[in-house]
DNA sequence: AGTGTTATTGCAACCGATCTCAGCAACCGA
DNA sequence: TCGGTTGCTGAGATCGGTTGCAATAACACT
């Protein structure tokens, strides 16, 4: 193809190439037969703009970074799936970066995507985010962040409320008889994270029950060890609640592994509400996130920063998706 | 941050912005003392180089689009892991494409990325791939596909290999006793799955024990639909293939809701390696492909490509995974 | 000293758009 | 008929770099 750009378009419209230009750009300030005789002709050669071209003169372009820890784990995997949706019915493409948990990649990704002059980016951390340090880069001004903030800060976040989705799993548990429920905390060190544990063991307390943490790492192994320390129990607990669902599956990894069935022995109930979780044996009860509205509001929330410099913090509400992993306590 | 371009840094410098660019693009080209007072100025403003600038200028940018179906399937997430990697070590940025399975997506990330002047692309396809519809599309030249595709066409490839991988799969089964296999197929019209599912019939008949192919379907359900149609079976098989991990999930977690035992009453071998599969219940016994190194044999090939226009078909032999879900047939 | 390299650096056009400003024609009311 | 809008289009500078070419300096050799 005969590199296409504007001005050949224009010559070929007979046209100066700022009308072509304000034809796609701003239609209204063109005649609308030239608009559409050079709409036609630009057609015709198929030509499109160069998304670089402009962006390198306005200053602004239409990436959009999502910045994860890990793209592998399905939680990330699904915001990342229906954030490339949300962003391309607006017109974005995203820029997936994936920083394996390296603070210092962010920083990175930050300068880059100011020098890519992306107008905003969505964050997925894997630590309690520091919006101090953040904001000491041009782009940390125009972040959204998928996870709870210290303080009001000025930071727009969407999360799900993590306490009430330890409510539901209690609440669903108790229901089903179990009073003795354990707790698996998982990956990340989000506030998220943080909140889930916390939840968990103020309203365990609440219901009179004391509290098993059976453990409180934050990396992959945290539930084939929760498992272990569940076996090695006098007592154990009879439904366990796992901070997210893929600790939930390696918790009933191990379990299966050592011989303890799920629900039979004892129910698991996850968080998250990973499509993944249906397939899992058995089908994994979850308190559900609703990941896709996450990403659509996400967006959201970073356009209405860009325009009005407003700063909103959405919290969703969680819902139970029950499924296999529950039932009631083994007599 | 007040805007740093090229001639804010040469000013600083004390030299011609021309010199800064070489300074960075072309070191060999300025003398020693000057490039390193350049660099140490720049590096004091905190100025990178604006790489839309630079891809407008030389045409050709930094930008390599992965084109998957789904991310959430843990195949094409780690892929995608490993590609960032192997992008990001040689100065590339992986922009994640994700097209729902639908190949008109394909087609407009094509010519976007024709237009961001990548210099070439990967293509994870979830259908055959037709490669002289491929090549209308001047991106079409420079992409490479992961799956077979038919012929020795003019585009490289990376593929495990699917014979060996389904009679790594069978000898394991065979070893275990068993004599009597069935075969799941999977998700994915690809080129690939279909090698897999041809290799079983073929080794299978060859091993003189009948196929049994419990669903040929390729859409997500096929496990579910396999492990029905295994449990209206009088005589079902002792052990089932099934043609990836996924499927093999789905296969188990069906089989285990109607209170069919993996891999007690029946073994269930997977195909793919994912990580995942280590913490599925029971740990699934897997042929691994070596997915890391597809990624970065991927862009190897798509850089040999572009220097010499070498058109390369890389086999990678997939290995035995065993873990859980395999046993001796029950008695 | 004169001439021929070779190594460095500056100059200025160019990549493909955008956008301000100016020019021009048509239209309006007095 | 004339000054004043209003609507549309063309000119040309600009975004932040790259690169062929020319200019200059430094050094070698006869």
């Amino acid at each position: 193809m005969p590199d296409l750009s504007i001005d050949v378009v224009a010559k070929a419209a007979g046209v100066h190439r700022s009308t072509v230009s304000r034809a796609f750009s701003r239609p209204e300030a063109v005649k609308r037969e030239t608009r559409e005789h050079i709409l036609k002709v630009a057609e015709g050669l198929g030509y499109t703009m160069s998304p670089l071209a402009q962006a390198l003169r306005t200053k602004t372009s239409t990436f959009i970074p999502l910045i994860v820890p890990d793209i592998t784990n399905p939680f990330f995997a699904e915001l990342a799936k229906t954030m490339t949706q949300a962003a391309d019915e607006r017109g974005y493409q995203l820029l997936l970066c994936v920083t394996n948990g390296d603070p210092a990649k962010t920083d990175g990704y930050f300068t880059a995507m100011q020098a890519m002059y992306a107008p905003f980016g969505i964050v997925a951390p894997s630590t309690k985010v520091d919006t101090e340090a953040m904001k000491r880069f041009d782009f940390g001004h125009k972040v959204v962040v998928i996870d709870r903030v210290e303080g009001d800060d000025a930071v727009p976040t969407v999360t799900v409320d993590s306490r009430r989705g330890i409510m539901i799993a209690l609440e669903h548990l108790h229901s089903l008889g179990h009073t003795s429920i354990g707790y698996v905390s998982g990956i990340a060190g989000t506030h998220t994270a943080q909140d889930r544990m916390d939840a968990y063991l103020e309203l365990s307390a609440d219901s009179g029950s004391a509290p098993v943490v059976l453990d409180s790492g934050s990396d992959l192994d945290a539930g084939t060890r929760g498992a272990e320390h569940y076996l090695e129990m006098d007592n154990p607990p009879t439904a366990i609640i796992a901070a997210n669902d893929m600790v939930a599956f390696a918790v009933i990894s191990a379990l299966g592994q050592r011989g303890v069935r799920v629900p039979e022995d004892v129910s698991v109930i996850g968080f998250d509400g990973l499509a993944l979780g249906a397939r899992f044996n058995p089908p994994l009860t979850t308190v559900r996130q609703p990941i896709a509205d996450m990403g659509h509001i996400a967006i959201e929330l970073a356009e209405k920063q860009n325009i009005d410099g407003s700063v909103d913090h959405i919290v969703l509400e969680p819902q139970l998706l029950v499924r296999g992993s529950t039932s009631g306590p083994r007599k």
